[in-house]
DNA sequence: TGTAATGTCTCTAGTGACTAGAGGTTCAAG
DNA sequence: CTTGAACCTCTAGTCACTAGAGACATTACA
């Protein structure tokens, strides 16, 4: 049994952030000292890696709970978490995809101008005031 | 001089939007009517599309701040101008290199599951709750 | 056993960039 | 002059934490 500090020295999860995962269900109510603080062992340990390692790869905290839920049921079918999955893949695709846009856009403009003149005719304010300027829809 | 809806409707900016943006300053208080009701000229107009373009280039309120502070002193040299748009730029590919990443990984995770079994055996949640069955770091 | 340092507790409030809703007022059309 | 849409301010909620206050617990060492 150990302290909330040495779950998160081992988790690499700050001790507020593990206290709120508490508090938002993620996980079980933490067994406490005679002193009110708490203890958590090797199940506790794997939780907290389990949803360290999901938010690492940007599952949303309401994905992380479903898929709890889904590993506390050993006998269901795994549809739902390969369907979690797959759409946190597809929403990371777009992110990236809108960057792209974003990325391409930003470096013309960036190119567009030294920073040698004077901001009266700097062609990344004008970029940004004025769309047109713009070499694609973003 | 038009109202705020019509401000709304021109820039696709949404009319609470638009006045939180006035609360923090990146707009300047708009005149009102005798029933105190914002109304808006070609100026305002102007300073809306450049926040809202500069918006969904994701650059952070913040920094749209510091650009309108500099377009309000067309004397000054440009290279904060320029300097901000960089540091976006660099930002944006920071975002698109880290979202590969996460693209690799869930994508061979998802593909190791194809959710006809039981979560017992799901190498999704297998993949979760054990960092080693990573490909590489994230 | 005493004490000091460090860790932990709860609670509230703040972050960024909005969004939603309540309850009231003003405007424009007919 | 009435009706209904648009507008006003204010508060609170979103997400996933983070920061800080003030009090209590634990641990290491003398």
């Amino acid at each position: 049994m150990f302290s909330i500090g040495e779950l998160a020295k081992r988790t690499k999860v700050k001790v507020p952030t593990i206290r709120y995962y508490e508090e938002m269900g993620l996980l079980a109510e933490a067994e406490r000292t005679s002193g009110n603080q708490r203890r958590y062992d090797k199940v506790g340990l794997e939780r907290l890696s389990f949803i360290r390692h999901a938010r690492d790869l940007g599952f949303s905290i309401e994905a992380i709970s479903s898929l709890i839920e889904l590993q506390d049921h050993p006998d269901r079918s795994c549809e739902a978490a390969t369907d979690i999955a797959t759409s946190q893949l597809e929403e990371v695709r777009a992110k990236i995809k809108r960057l792209r846009t974003l990325e391409k856009e930003l470096s013309r403009i960036s190119k567009g101008c030294d920073g040698g003149g004077l901001t009266e005719d700097c062609y990344v304010l004008a970029s940004l005031a004025d769309h047109n300027l713009c070499d694609r829809e973003h």
